[in-house]
DNA sequence: TACTCATATGTGTAAATACTCATATGTGTG
DNA sequence: CACACATATGAGTATTTACACATATGAGTA
């Protein structure tokens, strides 16, 4: 049950993946996903964020393994690597409800 | 199992939490908590920071919730609001092993 | 009251980061 | 090959944010 320290590696790592998600339009970007595998295109149309941004974005969610691209053709769908990464998420955000 | 989505105001406040823990001293102070509660001076001895630096993402950390002070005497002791945010970050930590 | 110790805060600064614009790359189709 | 469409990337800018220094507040004690 985890009453441990955290190490260093550890801190650096995980802060780094907190960080990513404490973007709001990341956040609203990966949450959008749901269980389903989207393009990049779909993504734009349902945030309403530029197609740069977007981009910009699903980089650094791509780069901390948040999200995971399909090429299809000329379309590349995003998808969350693990439902799991959506239950936590979920239930931080059920927690921060309370 | 909600795969619902997340509305506005759910996404703003739950990425600014993300943000908060994005923060590589943030989440040592955070994680070096355990369940006890711990004085400033003793969080400035087992990370490492500066006073001014520890003060200053307390202020952050409480300001979101994910501290909690009580005072005693000339001394603030800083806790986790609810064991279950320890879990939770376990758990994140856990997933992102894999 | 005067002094010490614990913690917080205001100000300034350097670094990080989100965003936009313009453009590049890559894929399918005529 | 030429063109249209999907996505990615480089450069520049504006905002945010972490940090240090000095100082303030507030509690305990002589």
């Amino acid at each position: 049950m985890s009453i441990n320290a955290y190490d260093k590696n550890e801190i650096k790592s995980l802060s780094k993946v907190f960080k990513i998600l404490g973007e709001p339009n990341r956040l609203k970007i990966l949450t959008s996903l749901g269980l389903e595998c989207r393009p990049v295109s779909a993504i734009v149309a349902s945030t309403g964020l530029t197609q740069t941004n977007v981009s910009f974005h699903l980089r650094a969610l791509r780069e901390a393994g948040l999200v995971k691209p399909e090429k299809n053709g000329a379309f590349v769908f995003y998808c969350l690597p693990d439902p799991e990464l959506r239950e936590i998420i979920d239930r931080f955000r059920d927690w921060h409800k309370t």
